[in-house]
DNA sequence: TTGCTTCTACGACGTTTGTCGTATATATTT
DNA sequence: AAATATATACGACAAACGTCGTAGAAGCAA
């Protein structure tokens, strides 16, 4: 049995970003989805989807004889994994300098925010 | 003229973290670094360095025989393509939920927490 | 000077990744 | 029924990645 954690690739995660984004969906659907951004043909996507499921990281049921697909692991599991990986390696394991550089580039909504800040407070009174 | 914006492989990307923390140092040096996490040999080094030399990525000079090698694009530099990749395709795109999942799952020291505070703050003011 | 260590250079090679083409079965349309 | 469209399966392949081995120059040690 194959249940490693392995880390998707680069085309693994645009496809998984999608599962994610969508929920379930047929190989077509992926496949569209995916050439809004750049161009790929039907089978490349048919045979990423393949591998992904061998894999493990996938897993289908059948619709007449489409198949549908679905993420496997949670998109969390996975944020968790890639988030890991470059907070060691890019960030030197500096949590707040990721935090500051992300939030420093990116605007966020005054919820979101209000949010992160909720979350800090927590974490100071977890452990004065 | 190679300057274009390439992405560091997952090798390239673990000799840049000691380039980045030791700053410029020979083939030897972070050869060793590399092998305190895992086991690799000098002429495999040696080479990496040797190629991300024509990709341009880093930059280097001689000491005798000895080459000294340096990160060529800033840390930050990378560090934000890294993390804007990994903001799309895993976040969707949500900033806020790539730093609470950080900020929860890393522990942070109270400084770095009130950096954070400071930053938000500023955000705050910025736009109202 | 002869040998041992330490460099760089470079070619080779197994894997992984990403991409398709082709074959074939099953629907759908005309 | 014949033609067209759509699915899956599978083999092939080029390019990228990571890993070494070997060669040869340069420095150090006996």
């Amino acid at each position: 049995m194959a249940e490693e954690k392995l880390k998707p690739t680069e085309a693994e995660l645009d496809i998984l970003a999608i599962l994610w984004e969508q929920g379930p969906c047929s190989v077509r659907y992926v496949n569209d989805k995916l050439n809004m951004t750049r161009r790929v043909g039907y089978t490349t996507t048919l045979k990423q989807l393949q591998i992904m499921h061998e894999k493990g990281m996938v897993s289908r049921t059948s619709d007449g004889r489409t198949h549908i697909y679905s993420a496997e692991r949670g998109r969390e599991e996975t944020q968790r994994q890639l988030l890991d990986r470059l907070l060691d390696a890019a960030f030197g394991g500096s949590a707040s300098k990721l935090v500051m550089q992300v939030l420093g580039s990116h605007r966020s909504s005054p919820g979101e925010l209000e949010e992160i800040k909720e979350l800090i407070k927590k974490l100071e009174e977890g452990k004065p």
